[in-house]
DNA sequence: TCAACAGTTTAGAACTATTATAATGTAGAC
DNA sequence: GTCTACATTATAATAGTTCTAAACTGTTGA
């Protein structure tokens, strides 16, 4: 109970009440300089590492659900057995080491503009992502 | 049973059993002229359309497993709840349409190179893919 | 030709990520 | 403090997928 008034005032300017679950959710995720990627089952292991209160399954998924919502998280479609969410909202594009099965950021500078020439009548474009599939160099 | 000798010829070669099950599904994704994209769901109700034999579901997933893992189908990750595959093997990109849930390719010729300027050390690139989410221009 | 065997199919059970339910708890307004 | 809408919770339900183990079948080679 620090510096959470930065994620009281947050959450409440959202529409969310700062509950003592969304503050620890809020201080797990976003208290710290470096964004990251995780499913809900890592996070629920972050929170059991960082708290002696429980906090239920269904919280940490309503939680996760009303942050992606809101624009704090991005869900990445990488896996179709666990959802990826990422904590780096900003637009930026992903290695993923097929190997170690892991997700590493590109930041859009590194990433020349895409250019697509084809498009779809009626249609217009949210987001162009990119995602760079890599393995060990033998 | 026409020209199946050709799924015949295929699967034998690839070290698969040509079984009627498979034939059947062979011709449901690749007597067609057209690549497209489906789900599990999707092909369990056009081989139920296609024939009065029932396929049993673990067979129809094992299938799609022993194909993709020949090459002879790409799975897609558009993070929804199932898996997607493609008929289309070739190198691709996409357009997904948030409004109708539906993948559309882009032809590879489509997209301009992609220009990374960052790496992993020790890491080679196995595929580059864009996904352009659109939805209805107003 | 046909027995033997490995590969394949199958119904159903098990598994797992996620969502729904409905009762209890709590934040914020008045 | 009271009220109410919002939130949390344990648990059940759901749905896609994988596993199991028994029955079946394509292929081999004697
Ligand atoms: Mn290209
Ligand atoms: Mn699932
Ligand atoms: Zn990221
Ligand atoms: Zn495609």
């Amino acid at each position: 109970m620090l510096n959470n008034s930065h994620y009281i005032d947050k959450l409440r300017s959202s529409g969310l009440r700062p509950t003592k679950q969304r503050i620890k959710i809020c201080e797990i995720l976003f208290n710290t300089d470096k964004t990251f990627h995780f499913t809900i089952n890592d996070l629920v292991k972050k929170i059991s590492k960082a708290t002696n209160d429980k906090i239920s399954l269904a919280t940490v998924y309503n939680t996760v659900h009303a942050f992606k919502k809101k624009g704090y998280l991005k869900e990445i479609p990488i896996n179709s057995d666990q959802s990826y969410f990422d904590t780096n909202t900003s637009h930026h594009h992903h290695f993923y080491d097929e190997n170690q099965k892991d997700l590493i950021d590109i930041d859009d500078a590194d990433v020349e503009p895409v250019k697509i020439n084809t498009r779809i009548p009626g249609k217009k474009i949210k987001s162009v992502e990119v995602l760079v599939k890599v393995e060990d160099a033998e």
